[in-house]
DNA sequence: AATGTAATGTTATATTATTACATTTAGTAT
DNA sequence: ATACTAAATGTAATAATATAACATTACATT
């Protein structure tokens, strides 16, 4: 990809080239680390839900597969984000059953994603301190927490 | 209901029949007040999903409402549920795709909901303190915030 | 009563996700 | 190298969640 095919993202032009490698990076070096197999397809789904910032739908992500791999069904894809989910390389946004890439899989992170309703690109913010909040407001209740889920709807900088 | 058949919810027991009461009349103020209609249909099915602090699915209460209305469909559920969450009278869970009612829905509030995955109570925990520091946090990135989705997974009280 | 709008009825279908079981592949032990 | 084992994939079917499209009915206003 050249430069004037960067996309805009993160309020900020980037060259996309870049994340795409850096995530398949990470991913080998978190598979190794589990001792798990970062397979062809688990790879080449990865790869297709980073190659933008846009959240993916599983059945938009199975169509794109099957173009290379006819006889891929639903729970091919499944499959594959299940392992890549189990990961922390890819998150479920629940309010649009849709999917994208962690950028900071690597790292320990707690974060609010932000979800442009134009262009459906998503992006994760650190918010570890929100989190710290909320863990301690749930214990004044007497509550267990496990995880938390936190979904930022509205227009990123680029279409507001 | 009569005590022995109090559910213990929000970590206090509670005589349950009054939430019931409560919601229904605020419902009822709350249509009023917008000038919009709670027909028959739909405060049924906000009383069924009051019925207990459980979140329900669609499907669930379809089951449910069926027994009064055999020839009730999907859209039927979905219609009602529309309804609702605009007047604020029931949210969606998007973790579990299923709903939940609403305990203060005369008051504006911005909570976060917390849901035991063992028994499925939910119930909401005002918090807009951590909302505004989510919506300052998105600014800074020049996004412009619209909706706000919080959801705890764990245990509740009763439950660990 | 005539009119217009909101609500519901009815049928069909779209979208998202999982279950069950067979087969293949890849790592491990002999 | 061979046999064994567990993980991954193939394949088919189906479950679970949600919406679209259009006809009919009920309700409010005039
Ligand atoms: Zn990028
Ligand atoms: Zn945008
Ligand atoms: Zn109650
Ligand atoms: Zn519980």
């Amino acid at each position: 990809m050249n430069k004037t095919a960067d996309e805009k993202v993160l309020q900020q032009p980037h060259n996309h080239q870049h994340c795409m490698t850096q995530a398949l990076q990470s991913a080998e070096k978190i598979c190794t680390d589990k001792g798990v197999r970062l397979t062809a397809i688990r790879k080449r789904i990865l790869e297709l839900i980073c190659s933008s910032h846009k959240a993916i739908g599983a059945y938009e992500l199975l169509d794109l597969f099957r173009k290379e791999d006819m006889k891929a069904k639903p729970v091919t894809i499944y499959r594959a984000l299940d392992f890549l989910m189990e990961a922390g390389l890819v998150h479920k946004i629940e309010s649009l059953n849709a999917f994208i890439g962690c950028l900071q899989a690597e790292t320990q992170h707690q974060s609010v994603i932000l979800i442009c309703d134009n262009c459906k690109n998503a992006f994760e913010l650190d918010a570890s301190s929100v989190y710290k909040t909320i863990f301690a407001m749930s214990k004044e209740k007497q509550f267990t927490p496990t995880t938390l889920t936190i979904e930022l709807h509205g227009l990123c900088d680029s279409c507001s």
